[in-house]
DNA sequence: GAGTAGGTTTAGACTCACACCAAATCAGGA
DNA sequence: TCCTGATTTGGTGTGAGTCTAAACCTACTC
């Protein structure tokens, strides 16, 4: 997790692994492409490039499974949502628009700049749309926030 | 400038008609080309794009000029820049980085959500990379900050 | 155990944005 | 008028994402 940048994956990579990590299980090709409405075949490449990128294990014809790497990716990947959707919610915004805006524009956002907006906002344990997790944060070697 | 959301230009070309619009006078194919280090061929066909999308006009082998709506985007382009960048610096950013971190995030910010900052912020005359101009903004109709 | 249906992968192609090079073209000064 | 340098045109290439059609594999049924 040290060497993330945040901009490993494409965005819409990005949003195929948090996706699969979220399922918590082997995911199935067709369950990607019906998630997000492509076609199985522009899947199979896609989840065939993140495999190579090491972050899932494809087993062709059985499906994915994320692995620790990619698991620290999409932690990551989420922490980063959440404080972005946080910060707009901290300008007028509502929790649900927040949420989507936050969307559009993490992609953006580095590792180290969501550090610091984590370490600016004093390591919030919740955002709008969930909680942050802080355990992997290299803001927080320790395994937490430092406080 | 109502209809403006914000996406009528890719970045790269938006960051072309700011350029455009700092200039001031009429701007040769060659100047952007060589601001951006780009070939000049590469500069003819986004200078086309963007005179066909209204926003400057180009007589071929004279220059660009931009339009008064090209006038509006581009001053959209650089109050939405000294927004975000006003909104990273809150966030414990230097002037410098604020500003080099905005260049990267602006391209996602609508211009609804560029409003809902600015009128959070209480409608800033200053960024940290210059004044922020309301004179036009949707926020303030009246010609200025409401206040 | 063979056949088959349906999920999955491969192969080829398209679009869009951006970039380049080489060749053709134009404008303005000598 | 001619020539040089700036500009445009035309053709190509890359990368990301997408699609269709065809080939392929798995697992279930009989």
């Amino acid at each position: 997790m040290q060497g993330i940048t945040g901009h490993e994956l494409s965005s819409r990579k990005a949003e195929y692994l948090k996706y699969i990590h979220m399922q918590g299980h082997v995911v199935k090709t067709t369950d990607v492409a019906a998630h997000f409405s492509i076609a199985p075949s522009t899947a199979t490449k896609a989840l065939a490039e993140i495999a190579k990128a090491g972050y899932i294990e494809h087993s062709p014809y059985h499906g994915v499974k994320i692995t620790p790497i990619g698991t620290d990716y999409a932690r990551f990947l989420i922490r980063r949502h959440r404080i972005v959707a946080l910060v707009l919610s901290r300008y007028g915004l509502e929790p649900g628009e927040a949420c989507r805006e936050a969307k559009k524009i993490e992609q953006c956002v580095s590792k180290d700049l969501t550090n610091r907006m984590c370490m600016s906002l004093g390591h919030p344990m919740m955002s709008v749309c969930g909680e942050i997790e802080h355990d992997h944060c290299c803001c927080c070697p320790s395994g937490g926030p430092e406080r």
